[in-house]
DNA sequence: TTTTCAATGGATTTGCAAGTCCATTAATCA
DNA sequence: TGATTAATGGACTTGCAAATCCATTGAAAA
């Protein structure tokens, strides 16, 4: 549910991106090893987001892949759109005969309700969110009252 | 993106069960009419949502499907979970390793939030609530803020 | 009764996402 | 320079969700 599993891929593969040292190349095979993802399949969805321009990537010895920009600054909807999976709140999953805002069909207000929050989610998530909520996690207690009160909602 | 085709017909099929009188059953026919989706496919989602207890059938002349309780006592989880589609929030569908609360892997966080987020909907929405918004949009001036509040719960 | 209508259930096919394989290209090292 | 390493791109195969088909069951109408 929710994602695809090609998607669900591409998010992890970019999250351990973040999460390691930016100054070497990480190659197809370890992250293969690393996340769990058949090696050649990643090869072909890494291939689509140095495609996109979300990644940088380098042949031969000392070859591999890195994040092109910082974690901050690749929103979860930038790796979406990358794969053709773009959020758009608009459209209507249900897609009960031509269903828009004008005249939708009987689901579409429940459904865009739903569509709004993966959307704003997808929005305002970034690969940076990841590192900073593992660094609150491994500072030992609950790091700041603001974090915990926006990991709640 | 969010629902499987599967689990879209079926609440495609659903909300029109719940837009039509109850005093008569629909037929399996008419509802792929009605709704385009594929009839064969159609009948066998029918079928396990019948045997979840979610729907009543009937053969032979007048026979049909219709709801087996009101709208408003169904809710998309009850649906999604007719078709093994349970939404479950402490699942990660990232399923990096082992994966859970105690040993979240970099996506949990972010994941559990969307998670979260999707199965409150499932949870809190029902046929009802679209019958009711229903009302809302054709009673002409959007009558927002009791429609918003009622729909909520 | 018999006929007709409609659900039931299983077997089968189709289509596309997921996954594999391999030959090519390009970079670095010895 | 040649050997090695790793990405690239396309062709191909696999597996499963989606869709189809058909023979059976059961209920109501004629």
């Amino acid at each position: 549910m929710i994602f695809s599993q090609t998607i669900e891929y591409a998010l992890r593969a970019m999250a351990q991106l973040a999460a390691m040292s930016a100054d070497e190349a990480a190659t197809s095979k370890d992250l293969s090893v690393e996340t769990g993802i058949p090696s050649h399949y990643l090869s072909k969805i890494l291939r689509r987001l140095v495609a996109a321009g979300l990644l940088e990537s380098g042949k031969g010895h000392h070859g591999g892949f890195r994040l092109s920009r910082p974690p901050e600054a690749i929103s979860f909807q930038a790796i979406l759109s990358a794969l053709d999976a773009d959020c758009d709140p608009n459209r209507c999953a249900f897609g009960w005969g031509k269903c828009n805002a004008q005249n939708p069909c009987l689901l579409h207000p429940a459904f865009s309700k739903l569509n709004t929050s993966v959307c704003d989610w997808a929005d305002s998530t970034t690969l940076g969110d990841l590192l900073a909520e593992r660094r609150g996690a491994k500072a030992g207690t609950h790091a700041k009252a603001p974090k915990a009160a926006r990991a709640r909602r």
